[in-house]
DNA sequence: CAGAAACTTTGACCCAGATCAATATCGATG
DNA sequence: CATCGATATTGATCTGGGTCAAAGTTTCTG
C-alpha cells in the first residue's frame, strides 16, 4: 500500500485536502478516504461535542464557525479559539475533547472514523507533517491570545479583535463592502475576556472615535484603519524587527 | 536510507531522546545525530532568543528552565509558556521565533542546527508524528491556560499556579520535602497576568489561611491539598465525567 | 562583614472594568 | 404588523486588583 503527497492537485472530495492536507487521489487512497467520511451538519447554536465526551471522529470544519470554549462551574466562560474552514475538531491520540465545541453559525463538518483518521496519521507520513504544521501553528495563534488576555487593555482587546475579523476575510484592496462580526456581543466579551457591557461600551467608544461605523449590530466598516492599528497595542509592523 | 523508531531503548547521547522521539539507533542513525547536534549553557538570566531574530537552531532544552514571553512597547509583559527538558524552542519549518526566550534559571540546550532537523522531520516519519504529539499536548495547555488568563481571579490564579508546581516535580507518595517556586514574585506575576504586589498578597493570603507555609521565599510546602485544589476554580475531578 | 543591590512584603489609595438595572432595538412568529 | 424573546445599549455604582510608596529581607560583592 503505497501513498503520496500531492498538493497541487489533492483529491476534489477529500476535505483533509483544505490546507492541503491530503495524499495523492489514485484509486487505493481514494477508496480508503470516500469509505470513511461522512458530513454532518449542526445547527446554529447547537453543541458539536461536550468536553469530556468520547470522541468517536475526527471532523474537520467545511463550512460556518465552530468555538472552543470551557465553562467554570460558576457559568463563567471561555472561548479559547474559533474553529474555520478547514480547522480539525479532535486530534489524533486523543480519546476525549477537552473542550466544549459549539456551533457559532450552521455548521457542515466533514467526519472521519477516529481510528481510520489515526491510521491515516500513522500510515502517510505527509498528513503527520501536515497536522504538525497546524498544530504549531495554532499553538502561537494561543499564545498571542495569551498575550490579550493577560496584558491587554479593554480598547486594545476589541481593536485586536476587529482587526482579527478584518484581516481573516482580507477583501482584495479597498472594497469598501462593510465586514461581518462573527459573534455575539456575548461571544465576543468571552472570547476577550470581559463582559459584554464593556463590549458594547468599546465599541461604541470607537463609533464615536470615528474608527468604525455600524450599518447593524453585526455589519460594520473601518474608517480609520491606521488608528484602529494603533490602539492594538501590538508593534506597528507585526513584531518585524526594521 | 532505513530509519525505524523504538521507544524503548532510543539513543543514549540523543537528546531527541527526550519524550522518546528517536530512530533507532543504528548507525547511520548516530552519525547524523552526532555530526549536527552541540551542547549550549545559557546563565540565568540571560537571553537565549529574541523574538524576530533568525532560527538557526532548533534546541532542546536538556536543563533548567526557560521561559517564552511577549513584551509590549510599554513594558507589559506576559509570560506564554515555560520551557522545560525535553521542550524545544523553534519550530521545523519557522525561520524566526515569535516569542523572547529567557533563561529563567541556568539552561542547558542541545542544539540542532535547523536544516538539518527540518530535513529530519521529513526523512523520519515518526519525529513528525512526535512533534505532531508533542504541538498538540502543548496546544491543549495553551488553552487551559488561556481560560486561567481571562476568567480566574487572583486567588484562583495563584492556586490554579501553585498546583501546577506541585504537579510537575510530582514527589513519590507522602514526601513532605518542600517545594520550590522555579520563578520571583515578577515572573509568576507576567506568567498569571498580575501585578507582583497581587501575588505576593495573594501568597501571604494563603499563609495565613494555612494553605501553605514558606521556608523561605522560595521554597513551600502545602499543608492543605485539597483546600487549595478547592481554590483553583476547575473541576474537583479535573474534568472526567463522573 | 559592611554596604549595596535585588527581591519581597505591606499599606494607602485609585480606577478600569464588573455588576446591577433600566431601556431600546432587532428579528422571528403567528 | 403586533407581540415577544433575544440581543444590545447606556447609566449608576461597586470592587478586585492595579498603582504608588515605604519598609523589610535576602543575597551578592568587595
Amino acid at each position: 500500500m503505497h501513498f503520496e503527497f500531492n498538493e497541487r492537485d489533492g483529491c476534489k472530495a477529500c476535505p483533509i485536502r483544505h490546507r492541503a492536507v491530503c495524499a495523492r487521489c489514485d484509486e487505493d487512497e481514494l477508496i480508503i478516504l470516500e469509505g470513511m467520511k461522512s458530513y454532518k451538519t449542526i445547527e446554529q447554536g447547537e453543541p458539536i461535542i461536550w468536553r469530556g465526551d468520547e470522541l468517536q471522529h475526527i471532523s474537520s470544519v467545511v463550512s460556518g464557525i465552530a468555538s472552543l470554549s470551557r465553562t467554570l462551574e460558576d457559568g463563567r466562560t471561555q472561548v479559547v479559539g474559533l474553529l474555520l474552514p478547514s480547522d480539525f475538531i479532535g486530534s489524533p491520540g486523543r480519546e476525549t475533547v477537552d473542550f466544549d465545541v459549539t456551533a457559532v453559525t450552521d455548521v457542515t463538518l466533514c467526519r472521519f472514523e477516529r481510528k481510520s483518521f489515526e491510521k491515516l496519521v500513522q500510515d502517510v507520513p505527509h498528513i503527520a507533517q501536515r497536522v504538525m504544521e497546524m498544530a504549531l501553528d495554532e499553538l502561537n495563534a494561543a499564545r498571542e491570545w495569551m498575550v490579550l488576555l493577560g496584558r491587554k487593555t479593554a480598547r486594545e482587546k476589541i481593536a485586536t479583535f476587529i482587526e482579527m475579523v478584518i484581516r481573516r476575510d482580507n477583501v482584495p484592496v479597498h472594497a469598501d463592502e462593510p465586514h461581518i462580526l462573527p459573534l455575539t456581543r456575548e461571544e465576543i466579551a468571552n472570547f476577550l475576556g470581559l463582559t459584554l457591557e464593556t463590549v458594547s461600551r468599546q465599541l461604541s467608544s470607537m463609533k464615536k472615535d470615528g474608527i468604525l461605523t455600524f450599518a447593524d449590530r453585526r455589519k460594520f466598516t473601518v474608517l480609520d484603519l491606521a488608528a484602529l492599528q494603533e490602539e492594538t497595542g501590538d508593534d506597528a509592523d507585526g513584531g518585524m524587527i526594521v
